[in-house]
RNA sequence: CGGGACGUAGCUCAGCCUGGUCAGAGCGCCGCCUUUGGGAGGCGGAAGCCGGCGGUUCGAAUCCGCCCGUCCCGACCA
């Protein structure tokens, strides 16, 4: 097939958008392949649509291979069957209502509608299913931000697994598992498989799926030597080691006058800040005082603190702190106080310097399970430097998108909803599910975040928009067309840009469009009846006689 | 939702402090001419409720207030 650029609405930029700052943001904007109609609320132009569409293609392949079928759920959703789950509540749900007053949700996505649908499953016969479709996602974010990166609607690959137990359950996910591996390979995209968070729904089972890019949301923690890596929420790194002098080493109550920070007290006793401790009061949602104790020179994580305490909190206020350690803010810490203590791993061993809960005092070579009774947990962030905590060897951090989020939920939706089926055995048992996303919108955009250069985003064949990019020369328009009509006869789609334009502004915008292969007709081919091959990652060229093109490629 | 910034032609921006030939530039667009292997040049032209509403003033793009919108940092992220 030929699409000619002079028909094309393809509204290629001089300059990106000046609040652009992703650079997939700025390209696409640029290349024409996608517009902004109100904050995170996005067009795909014909371009950007093409490459949508290849991703998908891509996508349902790898389903069908693992024999997923294919449905489509309305967006318009009852609000009945929310309510059903319990997650109705949930703030980033936009809602509507009818003209007579009915209301619906417009999904974030659809675990209730294919559950509801899972409903009609009766017997263990007719299990596992597994069922996906491509559907608008709305979303009410709070900051939609970076172009494609994170937007309040979106299409979604969603699938949904349906399984009489556990270990079949198991099966269906580690399906799933291999076939997004095999997705982001084809659509070129290097993407990571990390545990993640699973904060308060609890499971285990839930991976991340995080492709490195100059832009984006979560952080990637990676060991050197390749085999640890996990999302910087629930990575766990080991830091070095506290230098502690011996003077510090037996318990005494020492005055510290005004060090009410951590660095200020390892300052006013010369100490290392890693002997010393951070105390950290917070209020649970269930009203509760529970003292979060990490050392001096961490950062407290808050999801590893949600995931520990398994419901929310926030940070003590000065009265519920009075009240609860006699102390003000400063001087606090895990001797004598009588709520839970969920001390970091780091502090399990060794000597630290702990607030007196007395205020300007504090008390030095406090120990663990000798002075306090503490939970063990990881509650630090990890940061640079830190080690592995299977190896040892070094980590490394690096921004990526989440372009896909697989997660085994086992019977919460069945549940709500009440989707059960008969069992071998005569009980009725409820299904166990589990769900898989992909946002094709994020593929697209971390292939142009890590495939790009000055000139322009380079497409892997996979998913470029066409397969050919011929610039036709003035004069040899007609050997332009030949080439088109040889290479799209063997297959290929092909863009000829057959506009009145002069080389280099057509050059320019090749480049920018960044279509894997890059023809040009100009007046050498009038006489050799050649034209130039160029290849858009590599800048290799060759000349190549109009009747060949189609060979070999 | 907190913090910061911005809103003037299709795009990128100047003008705002210090109200009064301030409705401007470059690119793009339209017409004609010339040019044609990396965004050329000339001549002529179209184009903006200066985000909205209100206030101050003889006079507001410019000063003040409110609102709306967009971006960035943070919080949040099923």
């Amino acid at each position: 097939m030929i699409a000619r650029a002079s028909q094309l609405f393809l509204p290629t930029l001089r300059d990106a958008p000046a609040d652009a700052e992703a650079p997939s943001h700025k390209l696409l904007v640029r290349a024409g392949y996608i517009r902004q109609v109100g904050a995170g609320l996005w067009t795909y132009l014909p371009l950007g649509w093409r490459v949508h569409r290849k991703v998908e293609q891509i996508i349902r392949e790898e389903m069908d291979a693992i024999g997923a079928q294919e449905f489509l759920a309305p967006v318009l959703t009852p609000i009945e069957l929310w309510e059903a789950t319990g997650r109705e509540k949930i703030t980033e749900i936009f809602h509507v209502t009818d003209r007579v007053g009915r209301r619906f949700i417009l999904p974030i996505t659809h675990e209730e509608t294919f559950t509801f649908h899972a409903r009609e499953i009766q017997s263990y016969k007719e299990l596992p299913q597994l069922w996906y479709h491509f559907q608008t996602k709305d979303r009410d974010e709070p900051r939609p931000r970076g172009g494609l990166l994170r937007v309040r609607e979106f299409i979604m690959k969603d699938a949904y697994s349906f399984d009489r137990d556990e270990e079949s359950a198991y099966i269906s996910f580690e399906k799933n598992r291999a076939a997004y591996h095999r997705i982001f390979d084809r659509c070129g995209v290097e993407a990571h498989e990390v545990k993640a968070e699973s904060g308060i729904m609890g499971g285990e089972l839930t991976f991340d799926f995080l492709a490195p890019s100059g832009s984006g949301e979560n952080i990637l923690v990676r060991c050197e030597n390749g085999d640890y890596a996990a999302d910087a929420e629930v990575a766990r790194g080991i830091p070095r080691a506290p230098e502690l002098p011996p003077s510090l080493t037996t318990p005494e109550e020492i005055e510290t006058p005004g060090a009410v920070t951590c660095e200020a007290l390892a300052q006013f006793l010369n100490i290392d800040l890693a002997a010393t401790s951070k105390a950290m009061p917070v209020t649970t949602e269930d009203g509760r005082v529970v003292l979060a104790l990490i050392r001096g020179d961490d950062r407290l994580s808050e999801s590893k603190l949600l995931s520990a305490l398994k419901i929310g909190s926030r940070p003590a206020t000065d009265d519920e702190i009075r009240a609860a350690f006699g102390a003000p803010g400063g001087s606090l810490g895990p001797v004598g106080f009588d709520g839970e203590v969920i001390a970091d791993l780091t502090l399990e061993e060794g000597q630290f310097v702990v607030g007196a809960n007395r205020e300007g005092w504090h008390l030095k070579g406090v120990e663990a399970g000798r002075d306090y009774q503490p939970r063990f947990v990881d509650l630090r962030e990890p940061v640079e430097g830190d080690r592995c905590p299977e190896c040892g060897g070094a980590l490394t951090f690096q921004t990526t998108i989440e372009v896909g989020h697989i997660f085994y939920f086992a019977d919460k939706y069945s549940d709500g909803l009440e989707a059960t089926f008969l069992d071998e055995d005569g009980t009725e048992k409820p299904l166990l599910g589990g769900s898989y996303g992909i946002g094709p919108g994020r593929v697209l955009a971390a292939v142009v975040e890590q495939s790009n250069d000055e000139s322009g985003i380079i497409w892997p064949k996979s998913i470029a928009p066409y397969d050919v990019h011929i610039v036709a020369l003035k004069g040899a328009e007609e050997i332009a067309e030949r080439a088109a009509e040889v290479l799209s006869a063997a297959g290929n789609d092909v863009l000829l840009d057959d506009r009145d334009q002069r080389p280099g502004e057509k050059f320019a915008d090749a480049d920018l469009i960044g279509i894997p292969l890059r023809i040009t007709a100009g007046k050498k081919s009038l006489e050799d009846g050649k034209v130039d091959v160029r290849d858009r990652a590599t800048g290799a060229e060759q000349r190549v006689d109009v009747d060949q093109l189609a060979k070999g490629d």
